[in-house]
DNA sequence: CTGTTAGCGCGTTCAT
DNA sequence: ATGAACGCGCTAACAG
C-alpha cells in the first residue's frame, strides 16, 4: 500500500494525503477525515525509506555506547541508559539505533561511526562518553553532526547532560570532615574517566577546604564492577589482593 | 557526495559504481580498483534511505523487547542479549535497531510494531520473548515478517534458539535425588513464562522416573530479581516473608 | 564486463 | 485548499 493507492481510494491528490500524514493544516477537515479513515481502515503506514529520502531526515536516533564493551554488562548504568533513550525515541515516534563499540579492533569503532553518519542513517545521535579525549566526539563535533553527550564534555563545546559530580563528591567529603572524621579514603573510577577526575576533583577540594590535605594512599580505584570495589576496599584495608 | 559523482571521477557509469559496493564481480580488476580509490579518498558513502528505497531493503534488523520492562535492569539477561545481537549486527554490517516496549499503555506496543514492520523500517527482528501467547509473537507470524524467537516457540512454528530448560532441570534434579535427597525444593521463574514452564516440567519428571511425587510445598516463585530470589527463598525456609 | 533506462515511494515547490 | 510535476540517490533489469 503506498500514498498513490490511498489517494486514489480517498479520492484525491498524493499531495494531500501527504499533508495529512506530516499534520500540515492546509488540509480541510472533511478531506482531512477521509484521507485518515483510509488510512486507519487500510493500516497504511508510509514507507520509511521513502520518507527519509525525499525528506533528507531518517527520524532514526542513535544511541553511541563505546568501549568499555564489558562493564556493560556488569554496570547497571547501560540498562538504564538504553531504557531511558529508548522511552524518550518512542514517545517521540523516533527509532531508536543502537551502535556498541563491540570489536577489539579499534578501526572497527571507527568505520561502524563513519558508515552510519556519512551514510545518513541517523538524525542525530546519543554519545554515552566518559572517557577524556574520546576520538569519536571529537570526530563528532569536527563532523558537525547533531549530538548529545552523556557525561559532560571538558571542553564544554558540546550539549551535555550530566550530573554534578564535583560537587556531588565534595558534599560527601565534607559531610564526613564535619564529623570529626579524618582518614577518608574514596575508591574512585578509572582516572581517564571524566566522572572520575571531577569525583576525585572535589574529594581534593573538600579537603583543602578544611585545610588538610588528602592521604594519597587512602585512593584507591575500582572499575565499576563488584569485583573492582571489593579489590579496592581490600587494598584500602591493607589486605593487598 | 553522490553515486553520480563517484561515477564521473572514476570515469564510469552509476551502474558500475553500484556493483563495485555492492560486490557484484562482474567488474573488472581495474576498473574496481579505480572506483575503490576514489570512494576511498573522498570518503563516500551510500545514502543509506536511497539504497533502501531501491533495494526495498534496510539492512537493519530489529531487536524486539518486550514487557518486562523492569527487569530489563535487575537481569543481566538483557545486557548480555543486547549485545550478543549488536555484535552480531556488526559483524554482518547491519544496523540494529533496539525495540522496547516501554509505555505501561499496552497499545503503545502495537502501535510501534506496526510502525516499524508495515513501515518497512527493518529487513527482520529478534524477539525476546518468554512469555506464553505473546500477543507481538502472533502477530509477527500472521504478518509472515521474518524474525527469529529468542526462546522457544510452544508451537514450533517459527525459527527460535533457547536452551534445554527442561532437560537440564531434570538433570539438576536427578542428580540430587541421585545422591540420595528426596525433599528438593525450587524457585521458579513466573508461570507464565515458557521458561519457567518447561523447568518445571524437568523438575516434575525427574521424580517422576523416580517414582516420587513432588511436594507442592517446596516450590516457590521468584522473578528473576535478588530479592524475589530472596523472598523465594525465605517461603521455602518457613519465614513467610 | 559496462552503460542505459526505469522506477522505488514520498516530500515539496509551484500553480491554480 | 488542492493538484501537477519534479527530484531525492540508488538498485535492477535489459541491452550491448
Amino acid at each position: 500500500m503506498t500514498l498513490e493507492e490511498v489517494a486514489s481510494l480517498a479520492g484525491v491528490s498524493r499531495s494531500t494525503v501527504s499533508r495529512v500524514i506530516n499534520g500540515d493544516h492546509r488540509v480541510s477537515p472533511a478531506v482531512r477525515e477521509r484521507v485518515q479513515d483510509v488510512i486507519r481502515v487500510h493500516n497504511y503506514h508510509p514507507n520509511a525509506a521513502a520518507r527519509s529520502l525525499a525528506s533528507r531526515r531518517t527520524r532514526i536516533l542513535g544511541l553511541l555506547i563505546p568501549q568499555p564493551v564489558g562493564s556493560i554488562v556488569s554496570d547497571p548504568f547501560f540498562p538504564r541508559l538504553i531504557q531511558g533513550v529508548a522511552e524518550a525515541c518512542n514517545a517521540a515516534d523516533r527509532t531508536l539505533s543502537l551502535l556498541m563499540d563491540t570489536s577489539a579492533d579499534p578501526t572497527a569503532a571507527a568505520r561502524l561511526y563513519r558508515r552510519v553518519v556519512r551514510g545518513r542513517h541517523l538524525d542525530g545521535v546519543v554519545i554515552s562518553s566518559s572517557v577524556v579525549d574520546d576520538p569519536t566526539v571529537a570526530q563528532l563535533k569536527e563532523d558537525r553532526f547533531p549530538c548529545v553527550l552523556v557525561g559532560r564534555d571538558p571542553r564544554q563545546e558540546m550539549s551535555f547532560v550530566d550530573v554534578y559530580d564535583r560537587e556531588a563528591a565534595q558534599g560527601a567529603v565534607a559531610h564526613l570532615l564535619a564529623h570529626g572524621y579524618r582518614r577518608i579514603g574514596m575508591i574512585n573510577g578509572p582516572a581517564n574517566m571524566i566522572a572520575a577526575i571531577d569525583r576525585h576533583a572535589g574529594y581534593v577540594a573538600a579537603h583543602q577546604k578544611a585545610g588538610l590535605r588528602p592521604d594519597p594512599a587512602l585512593m584507591a580505584e575500582g572499575d565499576f564492577t563488584r569485583r573492582g570495589g571489593y579489590r579496592a576496599m581490600q587494598t584500602l584495608l591493607g589486605h593487598p589482593p
